[in-house]
DNA sequence: CTTGCAGATGAAGATTTCTTCAAGTCGTCA
DNA sequence: TGACGACTTGAAGAAATCTTCATCTGCAAG
């Protein structure tokens, strides 16, 4: 084991773990988009976009071309949007678990965080 | 839009960003198992394995019950497991395209970091 | 009740990551 | 060539996260 994958894969969250990140990665799941439209849509300033960016490029989750005048972002590979799409899903499911624990607790029938609660 | 679903996203994320986060979550997937066994497979102090699995408890993706004098914890839903199987498969590929990548270092046929690389 | 064990919690210093600002690069068009 | 637009980069202070230490709680024996 070179770099233990576990700890790969907490970079790669890590990675993940960043609104700015996130809206990008999501943007770009409908195709490749220039830096411009990308700050159009997602209101921070142009030095914050390029340094999240370069994050993105770092992790090789997207890659960068120019094209003449300015600078177009792509996934670099489709698993990426994949992934998004599982994360949605599995994200959507534990809110709605999250929901229903608190309708329990209006009408309680059994307990359900029993050890350390706070 | 109560919480932007971007910023829940990140956050979701970032909580899964920690080597102890994950290698905890990878043994849960096996079933449940008391803190005693998760601090012999994962060699740190017991208060920072605590801290862990505090922010994991909080995120709800793991419960605690205690059982006599131990407490055990379990994946909050089967869902997690299956976003750790997605993550891996996906980390896997994405390796995969960059050792690719560097094969054509070696032998070039088409540059592949156009903009600005470093 | 009191001791001991299994974990949890609070707090604080050490690290990392973010945001922002100033300056730099690379094309394009006069 | 020179000026401008569209980004990128480096650096530094601010903010968030980690790790560790001291302390605390709950349970089970004795």
């Amino acid at each position: 084991m070179p770099v233990p994958l576990y700890q790969a894969k907490a970079e790669f969250f890590r990675t993940l773990g960043h609104p700015v990140r996130i809206r990008v990665l999501e943007l770009l799941q409908n195709g490749p988009r220039p830096v411009r439209e990308l700050l159009a849509e997602i209101r921070i300033e142009p030095s914050n976009l390029s340094q999240q960016l370069s994050v993105l490029r770092r992790t090789q989750l997207v890659t960068a071309t120019r094209e003449g005048n300015t600078v177009v972002y792509a996934l670099s590979t489709p698993d990426v949007a994949e992934l998004l799409r599982a994360a949605r899903r599995i994200l959507t499911e534990l809110i709605t678990d999250q929901d229903a624990l608190l309708g329990e607790l209006r009408a309680p029938e059994a307990p359900a965080t029993p050890a350390g609660r706070r």
